[in-house]
DNA sequence: CCCAAGCTGAAATCAAGCTGTAATGCAAAA
DNA sequence: TTTTGCATTACAGCTTGATTTCAGCTTGGG
């Protein structure tokens, strides 16, 4: 999942930007408005932290700016103490959270999450597909109760995908929001990611949970998640 | 389906047509607005992406060209952000969206898909004929219901043929909006998947989606569209 | 500071599936 | 009946993805 932090003071961004790439975020960084609103309409990003205390052009106005042009990924907002009238504003002007200075970075990150899972639609933090659980909170993953130990990478695979279920995702797509560098490398990485994740998530070849649609890209199989798990599908 | 982008920046040209193509059209590509033009007028296209603020012949004076000389595939115009004003004269001039520069490829290929979906009259991306259902967004196609899984040529020819339904449709024509390569050759794939596609679509040979029209070509019957639905039709 | 373990990503090889050609058969028109 | 156009089948070649292996890097422990 990629975020994208817009904040002027340039400790405060390196930190964020730490925190979150330690999260397991592929994060762009912006300390001015006008750069971050271009990062924020040219790249595919998930999710926006804006600092609605900006010198050049002020937050409220990316995020107007932002909406206008369609782009309606989660936005996070940052105001001083001192300028709580500001969230008011945020909240209004189409931001979905806000958090005042100083905060806790394990709070930020904790919101974050939050509105992460919203991103996929999830109210709950917990992907159920049959036998299959995927908890986006601890990022643990299970398969008939016992835990699956993934690594980094194959974590953000299962996740983007879990995050998109039943949807065709293309090979350049999972790049993009998984690598924060050029994406387009000629490699077979994601090949390699999706042959590891089915390994540790089906060993017996039996559930097929990500299905390949040759030359249009991978598909989480939407059979059995928790809305229709139950009912028998019989006609 | 054949997309024709004229777009003077050739490194966003070459972006566009990756993307465009990796979402299962066909991309004629032109720097220029009078190469532009000219495949535009030769060549049967969809549907056009045009760059206003092209070098020799501007956007504007190819769309009008274009309208002049009869062609009406639905366009969309690119502008520069700081040229906004240049997207009304854009839609006056009779282009049918808009997108200001930059902007998300996902973004584009969404617009390019919903102003598709209009081409074939079709509000709504569920077109059904009886038994038979095309989602042209998950570009899924059910038969009672049951996923049916066709490659990607067999769903472009099944594609055009929706978004022309009841309408007479040659061989050469079938292959001009699928390939982008010269497609008058002396050869018989469209037969052949037309031929793949009435097995998988009508396995049992009784409901004769596809009619055949000695020497002039293929026609999707219409008998069980929505509209018409009552079962009737039993020959 | 060094070593061990594990992870990532590249390259090579292998396997599968799709496309398009050609050959043959069949049916409609002339 | 002959001719023409389409249907069907089989298959070779190619493209794409799967899998395996390995080198280099990172990380954590001693």
């Amino acid at each position: 999942m990629r975020i994208l932090v817009i904040e002027d003071d340039p400790v405060l961004l390196e930190t964020l930007t730490g925190y979150l790439r330690d999260a397991g975020y592929a994060v762009d960084a912006s300390p001015d408005g006008i750069e971050g609103l271009y990062l924020g309409e040219e790249f595919p990003v998930d999710l926006a932290i804006i600092d609605l205390g900006l010198p050049e052009l002020p937050g409220l106005e990316v995020i107007r700016t932002l909406h206008q042009r369609g782009r309606n990924f989660p936005i996070l907002v940052l105001t001083a103490r001192s300028e709580w009238q500001d969230k008011v504003a945020g909240l209004e002007a189409g931001a979905d959270d806000y958090l005042t200075k100083p905060f806790h970075f394990e709070e930020l990150v904790a919101r974050v999450n939050a509105l992460m899972r919203r991103v996929g639609g999830h109210a709950q933090p917990l992907v159920e597909m049959g036998p299959l659980k995927v908890d986006l909170t601890s990022q643990r993953v299970y398969l008939e109760g016992d835990e699956v130990e993934l690594t980094t990478y194959e974590y953000k695979v299962l996740q983007y995908l879990v995050m998109h279920p039943d949807e065709v995702v293309t090979k350049t797509r999972l790049s993009e929001h998984i690598y924060e560098e050029d994406a387009d490398r000629d490699s077979n990485v994601i090949e390699v990611f999706i042959g590891r994740l089915r390994r540790k998530l089906d060993p017996d070849g039996k559930l097929k949970p990500i299905e390949t649609l040759r030359g249009r890209g991978y598909r989480l199989a939407l059979e059995v998640l928790p809305e229709r798990a139950n009912t028998q599908s019989s006609g």
